[in-house]
Formats: structure tokens, C-alpha cells, sequence
RNA sequence: GGUUCCGUGGUCUAGGGGUAUGAUACCUCGCUUACAACGAGGGGAUCACGAGUUCAAAUCUCGUCGGAACCA
């Protein structure tokens, strides 16, 4: 029976036991920080709408111009960097109070899509109708916007999904459209005539970017331009109908010319306004070999008086030079070649002909003619296809045009009136808007995009636009609902698109909801935030609509991220071979990390991959983690009051902490991205778990200790995580909510910016005094191979002026240091100090001896130390010649030599100036 | 060709008139009732080069060389 009692007895303690470990295994803490979970409080937050924008005006708003990227189907490292900025800065808004409008766009449109499309397709875009061609590519991208939400979501980026907008919807459509009437009304929009590069082989145009430059020869032919009577002409028209022409050896000008076989297309002739060779030339007026018209000879900076002949002849267009002068000094253009690169009627008796026969042929003529006075071999650049290397020219083609020129002062104007971070990325802006001499082109012949709102009249040709309330229109389906003012009915839609920079130029506009009633409560953005590759572009094209379309500048601050770099140093590009996919850093070290690197960063710089910051990042993490699950062992143990008294050391570590809150606090909303992450992590990882956390374990586990001060430094240390936590919180969103979940049932991202508590100066100044002390014991017993836990019997501290603070934290001092009997002394131990090093302190001895100082600084060095030594010693001065340097101008290394009879060791802290004694 | 930025230990980087911060890598030592993927210590930089200003230059000025981004 007894041993029943017993057995069962056994049985219920066992239970027990089980039953409490099964308890504490619920509130136990992981070993490891496990980053997989982050899914589960991504779900979390889109489940609790935490990101939800408000809009009803409680709350001050911070409006966010989050650029629309263009959907490939995935994201890179570049958007990382460009959304953990955004992202950091939403969060920090939301923490600080604000309602935050950060919402996600698509900017849909453009060639890649439509070549996609072909591909996957195996069809040519004319191969099937418009709009199923459209069709094709609006799956292609729906598909590829959801994978890039999935990325986005997986960072962590905090968007506003419900105002998500795409700018190849009918709504968007219809502010792109909108936008183009309004500007239309007001005459900001033209049609107009417009150079394009063009490859002929490819019959199309193509971009500044796909031109590839190659070197090679060719000759640079000397062709006489006979002087012009001035009643063979009329206009510009060729002499050849009066049946006069002029006298080919009549010397008039000599131009050099590497394209003769567009001398029909020339224009005028252009010298250097300096060359004495042309001055009295300059006006008057030559003949252009065979086609015969007559071109005047104007003066342009831009010719080099070196090359050729110093003499140039303009055609439409030879070259990009011959496009800025014909629209600096207004010449007539001349259309001699056709889309195929054949010559057209304009060239003459050369119509019909490729470019190289009529080279040759011109050549052959110039020289049975007389006009041919010499060849020579030149180096020359020509720009060719990328795709099949045929040399491009560049053609005229009717365009639709945004009359940039005319907003030009004005978008200098808004420029300076924005908050740049970096300052210097201003300039950027400013120098382009100054260099503007096209207009903005902003029609493309393609098919996905937003159609050009315009129908032609089949009779008069005149320009036809739609009602606003009938927009989004197609005008190659849909009809005009009025007659032309001519009476006609018939109506040609325009098939050409607009430029995709027409619908992202308005995005702060359409993020506040514009133009329906009350987007001003949202316009303009309060911040920009995007990468300094396309201040020419995004940056530009929104400030000039947004003046355009509502007089106002778009946006206060604009925060200009860098470029990532590949481990190897060059910019990220699948073309290098040096991609990392965010995928992959993701799955091997999880968001947040990545997100440090991306943190730790400052505007305007571009950044370097390297694995070996993300883990350094991942290793941050784990410290946190890790000195979380430490203190947690001791806080969740029990009640734990507000102190009514703290120890010192705690009062440090607080200020410490109160401190770093200002300078977070200021660095977020200066955009100091990398001081952020790099002063918590000092903080965090230093203050915190190497010097107080060990400071204050004799407290946490130490039998005489008193409850009071225990309950302190569990108060502390909970203060201490919960606090910086938040610091983390918009940089790592994940990992600082995982914690938090510890301490509250409320999402992080939903709490408030702490507020600043206690900072005491004299605790700040006197824990590091005592910080370091601990440090230098620790290092003795580092050094000395006595393990740090081991009790050491004796620690005599000598100094002059800190005994105060060692008094004050003695019991620190004893408890983390374990020793036994601590003494504060004045004096010096019984061992005496020799001066080893004398050095001179320049701040202090520049300015005074100005001219001198190199004097005592050759005097130090020539001079035996035991001298300057016992100068010291006796005067409490160095004097040399005519000049006395007071020895606190000098820096002064001592050791300490001998000892007294005890076995002791002797250590100088020679920053607190004290000496240590040391018993063990 | 133009515009803008940048050259600081082997690598990356802070600072921006008084010889230099931190990280990383390396070497040595140590399992300390959270963490060895940790802790302590150590070596390692004439701050790209040349000239100028100054008592003093990594820092300011000019030039040279090199790199990058954007644009043509």
C-alpha cells in the first residue's frame, strides 16, 4: 500500500513536472529566429488593414508619389533599394502619427511588352487586329503585375493595395487622355515635323539607346559650292529651270563632305563665325553642285575650322550637328530620302536610287562636272542598327509634341523650390531643362499604349477631339459624335500612341485622385522618391504636366536613391551577368536583412551587393534575438513595477536609449537612412548586450541582491527592447513585429513613436567612465587567461578627480567584475610612472606658435626623452630657445616601472587617467 | 563629346583644415548560467597623383590620371 502511496506520489510529481515544462514550452522562445515566418505576418497585416490610408483629415497626411515601375514580372535589387526607402519612411509617418498615403501603380506600356508578346505568340503585331493584339499584351502584364505584387508583399513593403493603379485600365486611360485635351486646350500640345533615328532596313525607328556606335573609314570629299547669281533663283529652288547654272571652276566656297549623296538636301553652308577664311563670306549666298539650289553661308560656333576645309554643308540630315542647325537657324528641310533609304524625288536625277549607288554616282558626276578638287581617307563614327548593324539616318516624320520649351523657366522655377536630398541632384535637372532644344515628342507608332484622342478629317484634314465626358476613347474604333466644321463625317483615327511618359508624368496627380473634386487635399505629394537615372525623365516630365495641367509644382521633398552595383562593381544588368534576384537572398537570409543592406545606404549613392553585408544583417538580427530570448527568461517571470529608484547604470543605459531616440528620429526624417540602422545597431548591439546586459546579470541571479534593484533591471531591460524595437520597426518590419508580439497583442506598425524619457547627462558622462573601467578589467582578465566569471580578491582603483563616479556605481562594478573587496584611492600606488612617449598636440600648438610649431616638433624628436623628461618633472614646461610649451600641450605616454612588496598587477586606464591595483 | 558624382587599410566605408571612423577579411587567445554564426586582443592606410594656399591639407584651390551614372 505503501509503496502505491508512493508509486503514485512519483507519478503526480512527474506529471507536474510535465505539466510545467509543457506550460513553459508555450512561453519558451525558439532558439533561432526563424525568418519563414514572415509570411505568416504578412498575412497579418493585410488581414488587419494596418496599411489602410484614412483620408479624413484627423490626422496630418504624408502623401507618397511612389514611382510606377514597369511591369517585367519581377523585381530587382534597384526597386529594393528605391522601395525600402519609401517603405522605411512610410512606417516612421505612420509611427510619428501621420495618415499615410502610399499606394503602388503600374506604368503598363511600352516596346518590351509588344516584343514579348510576339515572341510568345509567334506572330508579328500586324499579324492580328489592334485590339486582340492589345488583348495579348494586357494578359501578359496582369500576369506580371501579380507575380511583382507577390515580391513587393514579400519584402514587406507597406502599400495601400486598395488605390493600387494601372495605367492600362479605362480609368487611368482616361486621365492620360484627359490630360492630353486640357494641355491641347492650351496649346501646349502641336503637331509638328520631327527627326527620328531610323534604320531602313528595319523601316523603323529607333531609340538613342539602340544605336550602337562603330568605327570605321571613309573619304572626305572637297567639293567647290560656285558663288550664287543672285536672279537664277527663286527661293531655294534649283537654277536648273532658268536653264542657268553656275560656273563649276568658279572658286566660291570648298566644302568637305563625307555624305555627298545628299547634296540635294543641302540647305545652307556653316563656317566658324572666327574663321578669318569666311568672314567676308558669311551672307552671301553659293550654289550646291548639280541639284543646283542656292544655300546661304552662316556663321555657327559649333563648326571646327580644323576639320576639312573648315566649311560644312547642312542637309536634312546627315547627322545630328545638321539637325541642331536647322533648328537653331531655321532652315528648310528637305526630305531625299524615303523610309527604304531609297532617294526621292527631291534628289533629282538620283531618285530611285540606294545611298551607296548614289554615292558613287555623285562622286563620278562631281568629278566629270569639275567640282571634285580633291579626296582624302578620314576616321569616321557612324551610328548603325543595333539589331542588323545597317547604318541609320534620320528621317522626318510628322509627331505630336508637348511645347516643352514654353515651361521650361517655370519647371526651373519648381525645381529650386523642392527639397533635393542629395542638394546636388538639383543641378541635374536644372542643366537639363537648360539644355531643352527639341520639344518632347510624345507620339509613338506603336500599339500598347494610350491612343493619341484625335481623328482627322477625311476632307479638310482638320484635328477633331473628343468630349471629356466620352473619354477613353479609340480613335481607330470609335467615331466622332459632331460633323467637321467642313460638313464632312468621314474621320481618320490617329493610330500613333502616346508616349508612356504621358502616363507616368502624371502620377502624383492621379495618386491624389485627380481631377475629381478634392485631390488637393492630397496634391501635391509630400515626397518623391526615386533613382537619379531618370531625374531626366520622371522627375522632368511631372514637374513640367503638373505646371501644365494645375500650375503646381508635384511634389515638396524628392529623394533620390542610387544605382546597385554587382559584386563586381558595375551597375546590376542582366547583360553584365552580375543579377542577384531579391528571391534569392530572401529565401536563404529572409526580408529584413536585405532590407539592411538597403537601409544602410545614404540618398544619391549608388550601392555595391555583397552577400557579406546581407549577412552581416542576418547576424544583427540573431544578436537582437538572442539577448530577447536572454531577458526574457527573467521578465515574463513575474510582475514587474515601474522602479521608484534606479541604479546608475541603468539610468545610463536609459539615457543612452533616449538619446538614440532623438537621433533616429532625426535621422528618418532627414533621410539619413544609413545613420539609422548603423546608430541602433551600435547601440543594440554594444551599450546593450556587451556592456549592460552583463552588468546587470549579478542582479538578475545573484543571491543578495535586493528585490528592489532586481526589479529595476528587469524594468530596465524590458524598457530597453520593447523601446528600440521601435527604433527597428520600419526597417525591419518583420523581425521587430515577431518580438513584439511578445509584449502586445497590437501590431508594431500600429504603435506610436515613443516618447522621449529620462536623459541624464551626469548618468551618460559617469556609466561610460565606469563602462570603460569594467572594459579594462575585462581585458586583464581576458589577457591573463582568468576566466571572466572567476571572483577576483582585490581591486584597488587610484585616482585623482573620478572617485565620485566609482563610488556611484560601485556596486556595478563589484557585481559584474566579481570582486570581493573594492577600494577607491587617491594617490598612487606604491610604484612610480616614467614618461616613454612625448608627442605634440598640433590643435593646440598650431595655432599658438603658428610659424614655431615645426621648431618643437624637431625639438621632441632630436631631443633624448630622459631630457624633456626631467624638464617636465622640474618646470612643468619644455623650453626651447625663446619658447615655452606648457607641458598640457604635449601628449604625454607614461609606465608604470616597479612595484611594492605585495604580488600585484598594475594597470593604467590612460584615458580616465586612474590607476588599477589588482589582487586576484 | 556634355552634365553630375566619386577615388581613404586586402575589400567596403565615416569624416571633410590639427595624421583617420567603423565594418569585413586575416592572425592570437578564450565555451563567460542569451549568442563560438559569440567575446577579447592584434597587425594592416605616406586618404589616386602633381602643384598651390597655410604654421598645418585626406580635407580648400587648380591641374593630371582613373572609375561610375545619366544624356547626346
Amino acid at each position: 500500500m505503501e509503496s502505491f502511496k508512493f508509486f503514485i506520489n512519483n507519478i503526480y510529481i512527474i506529471y507536474e513536472k510535465f505539466m510545467r515544462l509543457f506550460i513553459m514550452s508555450e512561453k519558451e522562445i525558439p532558439k533561432d529566429y526563424d525568418f519563414k515566418n514572415e509570411k505568416k505576418w504578412e498575412k497579418k497585416w493585410e488581414e488587419e488593414d494596418v496599411y489602410k490610408f484614412i483620408g479624413d483629415g484627423t490626422r496630418p497626411r504624408y502623401v507618397i508619389d511612389t514611382p510606377p515601375p514597369y511591369p517585367t514580372g519581377s523585381i530587382h535589387l534597384g526597386h529594393v533599394l528605391n522601395w525600402v526607402y519609401i517603405d522605411m519612411n512610410a512606417r516612421y509617418r505612420r509611427l510619428k502619427g501621420h495618415d499615410v498615403l502610399f499606394t503602388q501603380g503600374w506604368d503598363c506600356h511600352g516596346l518590351p511588352t509588344e516584343v514579348k508578346v510576339e515572341e510568345t505568340h509567334g506572330i508579328k503585331k500586324n499579324d492580328v487586329s489592334r485590339a486582340k493584339f492589345r488583348e495579348f499584351c494586357v494578359e501578359l502584364t496582369t500576369g506580371n503585375i501579380a507575380k511583382m505584387k507577390d515580391q513587393m508583399m514579400s519584402l514587406g513593403f507597406s502599400q495601400d493595395w486598395s488605390r493600387e493603379f494601372i495605367t492600362m485600365t479605362p480609368e487611368y486611360m482616361y486621365k492620360t487622355q484627359y490630360s492630353f485635351l486640357k494641355m491641347y486646350d492650351e496649346g501646349l500640345i502641336y503637331q509638328g515635323i520631327h527627326p527620328v533615328n531610323w534604320c531602313p532596313r528595319c523601316e523603323t525607328a529607333i531609340a538613342f539607346a539602340e544605336v550602337e556606335y562603330s568605327d570605321n573609314q571613309t573619304n572626305l570629299n572637297y567639293v567647290n559650292f560656285p558663288p550664287a547669281t543672285e536672279d537664277y533663283y527663286d527661293d531655294i529652288a534649283s537654277s536648273k529651270e532658268s536653264g542657268k547654272v553656275a560656273d563649276s571652276s568658279e572658286e566660291g566656297v570648298l566644302i568637305a563632305t563625307t555624305r555627298p549623296e545628299l547634296m540635294s538636301a543641302c540647305v545652307a553652308v556653316v563656317v566658324n563665325p572666327d574663321d578669318e577664311r569666311y568672314g567676308s563670306l558669311v551672307g552671301s549666298y553659293v550654289e550646291v553642285p548639280l541639284s543646283c539650289q542656292k544655300v546661304k553661308i552662316i556663321a555657327d560656333e559649333e563648326v571646327d575650322p580644323e576639320y576639312g576645309t573648315g566649311a560644312v554643308m547642312v542637309c536634312t540630315f546627315g547627322d545630328k550637328t545638321d539637325v541642331a542647325w536647322v533648328n537653331k537657324h531655321n532652315l528648310e528641310v528637305i526630305d531625299a530620302i524615303d523610309e527604304r533609304g531609297i532617294l526621292t524625288q527631291a534628289a533629282g536625277r538620283y531618285a530611285g536610287m540606294d545611298l551607296e549607288t548614289c554615292k558613287k554616282q555623285t562622286i563620278e558626276d562631281l568629278e566629270q562636272e569639275g567640282y571634285l578638287l580633291k579626296q582624302e581617307v578620314v576616321d569616321q563614327n557612324v551610328g548603325q542598327c543595333w539589331r542588323c548593324s545597317t547604318p541609320i539616318e534620320i528621317l522626318v516624320k510628322k509627331q505630336w509634341f508637348v511645347a516643352v520649351r514654353e515651361l521650361i523657366d517655370k519647371t526651373k522655377q519648381a525645381a529650386e523650390e523642392m527639397n533635393w536630398v542629395p542638394e546636388h541632384m538639383k543641378s541635374r535637372m536644372i542643366n537639363w531643362a537648360d539644355s531643352m532644344e527639341w520639344d518632347w515628342c510624345i507620339s509613338r507608332q506603336r500599339i500598347f499604349a494610350t491612343p493619341i484622342p484625335v481623328w482627322y478629317c477625311k476632307d479638310c484634314g482638320k484635328v477633331m477631339l473628343p468630349d471629356v465626358e466620352d473619354l477613353p476613347i479609340d480613335p481607330t474604333v470609335d467615331k466622332p459624335k459632331r460633323a467637321c466644321e467642313c460638313g464632312c463625317t468621314d474621320f481618320i483615327g490617329e493610330e500613333d500612341v502616346l508616349d508612356t511618359w504621358m502616363d507616368s508624368s502624371i502620377s502624383p496627380l492621379s495618386i491624389a485622385g485627380w481631377p475629381n473634386e478634392g485631390y488637393m487635399d492630397n496634391f501635391p505629394s509630400n515626397i518623391r522618391p526615386q533613382g537619379h537615372d531618370i531625374i531626366r525623365t520622371w522627375a522632368f516630365y511631372t514637374t513640367l504636366r503638373c505646371l501644365a495641367l494645375e500650375g503646381e509644382k508635384p511634389f515638396d521633398d524628392i529623394v533620390i536613391n542610387g544605382m546597385v552595383f554587382g559584386e563586381d562593381g558595375y551597375k546590376m544588368s542582366k547583360s553584365r551577368g552580375n543579377v542577384i534576384a531579391p528571391d534569392d537572398v530572401i529565401s536563404k537570409y529572409g526580408a529584413d536583412p536585405l532590407r539592411t543592406w538597403a537601409a544602410n545606404s545614404v540618398p544619391g549613392s549608388d550601392v555595391a551587393f555583397d552577400w557579406k553585408d546581407i549577412k552581416h544583417g542576418f547576424k544583427f538580427l540573431r544578436k537582437f534575438w538572442n539577448a530577447f530570448r536572454f531577458i526574457s527568461m527573467q521578465i515574463f517571470d513575474g510582475e514587474i513595477k515601474e522602479p521608484r529608484k534606479y541604479e546608475p547604470i541603468d539610468l545610463w543605459i536609459l539615457s543612452l536609449l533616449n538619446t538614440l531616440n532623438i537621433k533616429v528620429d532625426e535621422a528618418f526624417a532627414n533621410y539619413n537612412f544609413a545613420d539609422t540602422i548603423n546608430s541602433i545597431e551600435k547601440f543594440i548591439w554594444h551599450d546593450f548586450c556587451d556592456e549592460y546586459i552583463e552588468a546587470v546579470k549579478y542582479r538578475l541571479y545573484g543571491d543578495d541582491v535586493s528585490a528592489e534593484s532586481r526589479n529595476a533591471a528587469k524594468y530596465t531591460l524590458k524598457t530597453v527592447v520593447e523601446t528600440s524595437l521601435k527604433f527597428l520597426a520600419p526597417i525591419t518590419p518583420f523581425f521587430t513585429e515577431e518580438i513584439y508580439q511578445y509584449f502586445s497583442d497590437e501590431s508594431i506598425h500600429s504603435a506610436s513613436w515613443p516618447e522621449v524619457g529620462i536623459i541624464d547627462e551626469k548618468a551618460l558622462e559617469n556609466g561610460e567612465i565606469a563602462i570603460e573601467l569594467i572594459d579594462e578589467v575585462r581585458r586583464f582578465k581576458s589577457n591573463s587567461k582568468i576566466p571572466l566569471n572567476a571572483p577576483l580578491a582585490e581591486l584597488n582603483i587610484f585616482t585623482e578627480d573620478l572617485s565620485d563616479v566609482f563610488q556611484e556605481f560601485e556596486q556595478t562594478i563589484k557585481g559584474t567584475l566579481k570582486i570581493e573587496n573594492l577600494a577607491i584611492k587617491s594617490g598612487k600606488p606604491e610604484v612610480h610612472e616614467k614618461i616613454v612617449e612625448i608627442t605634440p598636440d598640433m590643435a593646440q600648438i598650431g595655432p599658438k606658435f603658428k610659424g614655431d610649431a615645426g621648431k618643437i616638433i624637431g625639438y621632441l624628436n632630436s631631443t633624448p626623452i630622459e631630457e624633456l623628461e626631467a624638464s617636465l618633472v622640474e618646470n612643468g614646461e619644455i623650453a626651447i630657445g625663446e619658447l615655452t610649451v606648457p607641458q598640457d600641450m604635449f601628449n604625454i605616454k607614461k609606465d608604470i616601472v616597479g612595484a611594492s612588496g605585495k604580488k600585484v598587477d598594475i594597470l593604467q586606464a590612460e584615458d580616465l587617467g586612474i590607476i588599477l591595483e589588482v589582487i586576484r
